[in-house]
Parts: C-alpha cells; sequence; structure tokens
DNA sequence: GTGTGTCATGTAATCGGTTACACGGTTTTG
DNA sequence: CAAAACCGTGTAACCGATTACATGACACAC
C-alpha cells in the first residue's frame, strides 16, 4: 500500500480536493460537515503531506539550516539545544550539520543546503565576510554568528569578545593579580583573536607583561598548557582562557600539580557553560547566556524569511553582552 | 531575480532539460560538448536544484530525522556527531528534534517529520515500544534506539545496560568493596531501570545490601546526592552511578565534602564521555564508543532506506557491550 | 538499399500539493 | 424584484524536478 495522497483523502472525504487543502492549512472557509468529512479520512488513511509536493507550489521548506564548526564541548549542544526549542515553536525544522573545520567544507555545506531551506545560521568562525558571500549568493536569508560578521553588510549575533576579555583581565587586575597570563583559543579562529586582543589590552594599559599560551578551545589543551603552566619557572598568579572548557582542563591539571586555586592561581573562563558552575572551585567566568542567544538568533532568522523581502532590511549587527560572573 | 530553474540551465545550455538533469545526476551517457555548456551555465546561473521538486519525482528526501529526548549533556551531542558525519559521507542531511520529556511529545514530533524523512532515528527511553509503533504507523524505516526496544520487531541498536551494571559491581567487588551504593536514573527510563536491574543482581549476587538512591542523570542531581551520602550515618564505600554525568557530579560534592576518591569511596559511571577521563582522579566506567554508535546507527538506517524493500528484513537487534575502563 | 543496433538527445507525462478563478446558491440591498 | 454581495466548493493550472519513450543520426552488415 502506497501512501495516501490528498487525492485520496478528497475521494474518501466525497469532496475536492481543495477542500481538504482548506480544511488541513486552515486559512480558507469551509463549513463545519465538510471539515469534520476531511479529518475522518485525514485520520482513517494516516494522511500526511508530501513535504516534497508542499515546498513546490509554496516555495517554502519550513525548514532552516544550521552551519556548525564543530560540535565538541557544551558551548554548541546548549546553542542547537535553544534554536531546536524556537524552531518548533515556530513550526520550523532544523537541519544541522556540524564539524566543519575549514572554510571551504563550511562553503560546500552551505551550498548543498541551499535549495533545501528557507534560511541559514552559519557559526563559522574561521570564514571570512568575503569568502562567505560567495559561497551564499542568491537570496538565501543568512544570519550570522561568526564573530568576524561584524560588518559584513548582514545581519548577524556577535559576542563582545574584546569587552568580555578586558572585563575579565581587569576583574583579576582588582582582585591584585599581577602576573595574568592568557590561555589563547586557535589561531585563525576570530572569537579567539577578538579575546585574544582584549586580553593584551588590557593587560597593557595595566602596565604588564602579557604571557600567552595557545590553545585549541579543548579541555585536552587546557590541561595540557595547565600542566605546564604548573612547572613554570615564574608561575602565573592569574589564568584567563578563552573559553571555559579550555579553563576547566587547566584547572584539573593545576590541582594535580598541587597548585591551589584560587589562591595560587586564579582562573577565568568565558561562556558560562553549565559545567562552570559544578566544577570546584565554581568557575568565574563570563556568562553568555547561549541557549537565549540560540532561541533569539533563530527567532529573528524566522522573523526575516517571514517578512519575505528587502522591505524590512534587516542588516543589524546584535552585540551580546558577555556578563562577568564571579564565583564562588 | 528569482532562482534559476533547470529550464533557464536548459535555455542557456542550449539543450533539454532532459540533458541538464542527465549532466547533473551523472548516470545516463552525455557528450562531452553537451556537458561542458550544462556546467558552464549551471555554473552562470547559480543553479541549485529545488529539492522539494527533486522529492516529488524520486520520492526520496535525503534527509534522515532523529528524535532525541533531550541535548542535555555530552552523550547526546558525541552521538549526534557521530550521526552527522556518516550522514554527510553517504549524502544525507540530518534534521535533530530534541526536548521530548514524554511519549506525547515524541509522537508529535514523529508525526511532524514523516513525509520529509526518508528515516527515522528514535531514542526515547520514556516511549514503549507499543505506543511508539502506533505513532509511526506506514512503511517510515524507523532505527530504535531507546534501550526497551530489544522486542519490538523493528531494527534496533540498544547498549547491554544490565551486563554493563553487573560488570561494574563486580569490578567494585573485586576490589574489595562491600558497601555499594546505586546512583540511579530516573524512574521510567528504561535504560536507567536496565542498569538498576543489574546492580540488584549483582548486588545480591555478591550478598550485600542494595542501597539505592534516586537521581535523573544531571550532573546537578549527582551534586545533591553525592552530598547527602558525604553525610551518610553507615557511609557507603563505593558508588556505581547511572551515568558518567552524575558520577562527576556526585565526585565533586564528595571532594568538596573533604571524602577521598578512591580511597574513601570508589566511584564508576556509566558512558565514558569525553569528559570521565579529564576529571581526577579520573572517572572508571563503562565505555561507550559513542560517536562510532552514531554513526554505526546512521549507516544502518541508510542501508535500510536504500535497500528499499522488506526483501532484506533488517529487524535485528543490535547489541552493544559496554568495556569496563579503570582510571586510572 | 534495407535492416539493425547504438548512441545522444528531446518531448511530455508524472509526482502531490496550493490556489486563482469560476460557479451556483443564498442573503442583503436599492 | 433585480442587482449586488457573499459564501462554500470544485476545476484546473502551476510549482520544478525525473524519466519512459520517441526520435533522429550514424555505422555496420547483409
Amino acid at each position: 500500500m502506497k501512501a495516501a495522497t490528498i487525492r485520496d483523502v478528497a475521494e474518501r472525504a466525497g469532496v475536492s480536493v481543495a477542500s481538504v487543502s482548506r480544511v488541513l492549512n486552515g486559512a480558507d472557509p469551509v463549513s463545519d460537515a465538510t471539515r469534520a468529512r476531511v479529518l475522518e479520512a485525514t485520520a482513517a488513511l494516516e494522511y500526511v503531506p508530501h513535504s516534497g509536493a508542499r515546498s513546490l507550489s509554496t516555495s517554502r521548506t519550513q525548514t532552516v539550516g544550521v552551519i556548525l564548526p564543530d560540535l565538541y564541548g557544551e558551548f554548541f549542544s546548549e546553542l542547537i539545544r535553544g534554536m531546536d526549542v524556537a524552531a518548533r515553536v515556530h513550526g520550523y525544522h532544523l537541519i544541522v550539520s556540524s564539524s566543519h573545520d575549514d572554510a571551504d567544507e563550511a562553503s560546500a555545506a552551505i551550498r548543498s543546503m541551499r535549495g533545501r531551506v528557507d534560511g541559514l545560521i552559519v557559526l563559522s568562525p574561521h570564514l571570512d565576510a568575503a569568502k562567505l558571500t560567495a559561497s551564499l549568493a542568491g537570496r538565501l536569508p543568512v544570519l550570522l554568528m561568526n564573530g568576524g560578521a561584524r560588518d559584513a553588510g548582514r545581519p548577524s549575533v556577535v559576542v563582545d569578545n574584546h569587552g568580555g576579555a578586558v572585563a575579565a583581565v581587569e576583574h583579576l587586575l582588582a582582585t591584585g593579580r599581577r602576573r595574568i597570563a592568557h590561555l589563547a583559543g586557535p589561531a585563525g579562529n576570530i572569537e579567539a583573536e577578538a579575546r585574544l586582543a582584549g586580553y593584551l589590552e588590557a593587560v597593557t594599559r595595566g602596565g604588564l607583561t602579557p604571557t600567552v599560551v595557545e590553545g585549541d578551545f579543548t579541555q585536552a589543551s587546557g590541561h595540557r598548557v595547565g600542566a605546564i603552566l604548573a612547572r613554570h619557572a615564574s608561575r602565573p598568579d592569574a589564568v584567563f582562557a578563552a573559553n571555559d572548557t579550555m579553563a576547566i582542563g587547566a584547572m584539573l591539571a593545576l590541582q594535580e600539580a598541587g597548585i591551589r586555586c584560587p589562591e595560587d592561581i586564579a582562573i577565568v573562563g568565558f561562556d558560562d557553560v553549565p559545567l562552570a558552575e559544578l566544577v570546584r572551585p565554581a568557575l568565574t567566568t563570563l556568562r553568555i547566556r547561549i541557549v537565549d542567544m540560540g532561541r533569539n538568533a533563530l527567532e529573528r532568522l524566522v522573523r526575516i524569511i517571514e517578512s519575505a523581502g528587502p522591505d524590512v532590511a534587516d542588516t543589524a549587527c546584535e552585540i551580546v553582552r558577555p556578563e562577568l560572573v564571579v564565583r564562588p
């Protein structure tokens, strides 16, 4: 038995396909008797509209794509969670595609989604605006969240990484720390670089000499660097890590080496992932309300999609300012 | 300017739509000259096939849906990562839908995906097989991963939760522990219940009295229970937690209370999430190769989809046996 | 020269929805 | 009482791909 089509439903209900469509989509007026017959037939035949056919005639897919660099760590899964909830509320589906380490892979992913989504949310901290625009061509609504998108002329949501980093360093300075090291994210990552720049600026302004060690945003790299710092000749008295995941890795390594946190070394992270408040000592960090950010991003994209047309030319760059959370 | 269609490409290349389709889909023979002209036109017009139209004529969407109970913690994000990688390799897209706490929500999610995916992977540890099958009706290929699916007559992948729990307890017994408590998962969760049953069986067989405290799989609940155990009159000398996330929460709470792990209390988790080997002391746990499991599940579903038809009636229940990893 | 086969290509039917427009019937209005 | 407005419903065109079948060109064999 093949799947039921709208014509099968119409036949069983003794009405035309137009009426079936009207009942199922709500808009136009239908008599109660017709509605009841159609609903009965729909249920009896277990009819489900063919999304391809619908998308063909409405030129809408009710789907948005999300392009992620990766899915490691809690940050991205929290973000997707926020988007997923919002998507369901607005009647959209979410297609995710992750593990795009470089710009080429991300471009390929974007191309493969064109034609099957109504809009895209792109997080690709490696992708520069030019390259991106090239792979996007066409009028597919796109919301950028890749930190370097501030002036791409497209709607975007970016975190104030620079300001957050400055706040982190200033907090450490205010609590009397004088040898503040930075556990940086990977070179080439736009967000990591903004956090580094903020660190450098604040440290220099404070009259201190910067010390930078590079990590790659993973917990393992934080752990590695923590172990090195523990044995370091002139050990720092504070570490500002470019994200929580590395901060926690470093903290664990330092504690293993017998160094006390925060007495010997204070640590500050970035993101406020759920784990941050559960480790001991609880991690001081810059809070980004990740789930909210995901939800907002999706809702904004949906607004752009549904406003259909550049009449509401939304090209603003929304800046999310992280909030310093001092723990414990 | 509206998006280019296959007719626009055909016109620009001076060929028929059939030739364009043939060039783009590879199968049939085409002359080199035609191929070159079509490719030129495709590039010039930035043509992307309309997925809805294609899916209408091929009755394929090249998409699989994944229904998840939730997205908290590392387990599910790792699983999706594995599926995502495999999906890309096989030319499929992944639609995810999470946060389905109860059976009704999950059923609704399944219904909303019917018609827009070629197959489904359902992880829903609350859903009993009967209810599930009812909402699935129709011949949509479905792969179950909900722990209780062992005899649903549908293809499934389940973890040997019972066997894993027995192995955990036996390990603790072998290292001389005698008061072994179980930090259980939420009631009603099939996987949690299987782990509990395994614990009870092994403890009883070892001649000990069971102690069970209920958590809900979150780190916070593990932390809460850990704090209680620390103050407990007859404190256990070992805890087997139903997942790593709770195990780590409990360990942190115990350590805060000055209790040493593993000297005072040994802890064993379940899942082997990435964090498990990074906490101190590193967590002894039952390893499930989560990414591999996700990849395998997706590949198996794709095989079922592409075998098109019940000629290769795959209704086997693949059992994943977790492996005890003793750390440090 | 006719028949047969191969090959590249074009024509047109088809997939399953949505919706503009037409139509007949009832109610309101002048 | 005719005209206008309105309402529920049906008919059929349309969205953009794929693909079965038809076509025409050419080569080769008899």
